[in-house]
DNA sequence: ATCTTTGTTAACCATATGGTTAAACTATAT
DNA sequence: ATATAGTTTAACCATATGGTTAACAAAGAT
């Protein structure tokens, strides 16, 4: 019976964990607060999901998951490095406006726990950056790209696709701008950030 | 005598919940951890800073006044866009790599409590983009600079310089490397970032 | 039909936690 | 010396919190 019927259970625990966990943190979420919102009675969380630190680490797990494999997709096919720029600003941007919960949530939990960060590097489509590396330097070899260490380029790619997500209050406020022409903003930048990076790694005088 | 000689217990309570709030964030800080890192009583806390909330308060405050006049001060001097760009860049990244647990602890504090940034734009040394809002559109127009809005650009510079503090762990299992080497690639930084920013938005063709 | 496994609940438990209190201590002013 | 105001402590308190238990319900297997 524990086939797919009585899933439901579980998978509105994790719903519910979900949101708790990832609008409110490890250490801020409470169990049950999670179990009334999915509903139930609070020893079912722990009749699923042994403990607090199982649940999230499932929470967790599934929020990496989604993230992470996407990335690795996207620096390891056939296109170039100017369009896998594209690729990735614009798919990031778009999967992430629609989960504004998620990279800030994946960040600040691996702030507090630096040690899950390296058990993270096993999982299955953990990102893989030779490829990019070696792309990298032979465009840079050819003249296309200005010279720049790959480790740097993708932080700068990462810092301006996540950094938005993550800062959201703090720009707002600075900026001195609304939620309407917060997102608005974010819509450009699903082309504009990667008109920047571009911009900023081709070599000048290029006529 | 409240003059100077006895603000130490108290200025020890405020860098006792500094180092706690600033590792732990609000909800995982714990009062008795303070008091103890302070080497006093629990109830001292309590005696110098009314409540948790309160004395959470006292540090953020403290810890954004470190951070905020500094930017506002260099947005708002006389040097050039791009000048402005490099001083940004090497003082902030020269400052926060002593100060390493301060842009997460700002950033994740406004996230859990959005309403808290509204509250920081009254506080002196808030910084004001206006200036330079309008000094960057003066240099587009002359064609010194290309096209680009002013608040796209001012997260593009918060983004590239904050978000390699507050994602270390990520990137650093991302990027595969260690402390030392992660360390090495922030101190590039100093200077590489500004670099990448004015490269991104110095017009090609400029011969 | 009834035994067994799985799912669910209400009540309970031990401990952690922010906060309080009343008494003791310290030092200064008179 | 002693009254006074500020400082510090140990003990205490109410509540929140993660987790457990025992009893009960549902459903499949025999």
């Amino acid at each position: 019976m524990t086939d797919l019927k009585d899933k439901t259970t579980e998978n509105q625990i994790l719903d519910a964990a979900e949101a708790v966990f990832q609008s409110k943190g490890m250490d801020g979420a409470r169990m049950q607060e999670i179990a009334d919102k999915a509903g139930i009675n609070k020893a079912m969380l722990h009749y699923y999901y042994r403990s607090k630190q199982q649940l999230f680490e499932a929470v967790f797990k599934k929020a990496f998951s989604l993230l992470a494999p996407q990335l690795d997709r996207i620096i390891n096919d056939d296109s170039s490095i100017e369009e896998k720029i594209r690729n990735f600003t614009f798919n990031y941007i778009s999967f992430v406006s629609n989960h504004p919960y998620l990279p800030n949530f994946i960040i600040q939990e691996l702030n507090r726990n630096p040690g899950f960060a390296e058990r993270l590097r096993q999982t299955e489509g953990f990102p893989n950056i030779n490829k990019f590396k070696r792309q990298l330097n032979e465009e840079i070899e050819k003249g296309t790209i200005i010279s720049i260490k790959a480790e740097q380029l993708l932080i700068n790619i990462l810092a301006l696709n996540v950094f938005p997500f993550i800062a959201k209050p703090l720009l707002k406020t600075f900026i001195n701008i609304d939620d309407a022409f917060y997102k608005q903003l974010i819509e450009h930048r699903k082309t504009e950030v990667a008109e920047f990076i571009i911009n900023s790694i081709k070599p000048k005088n290029e006529n």
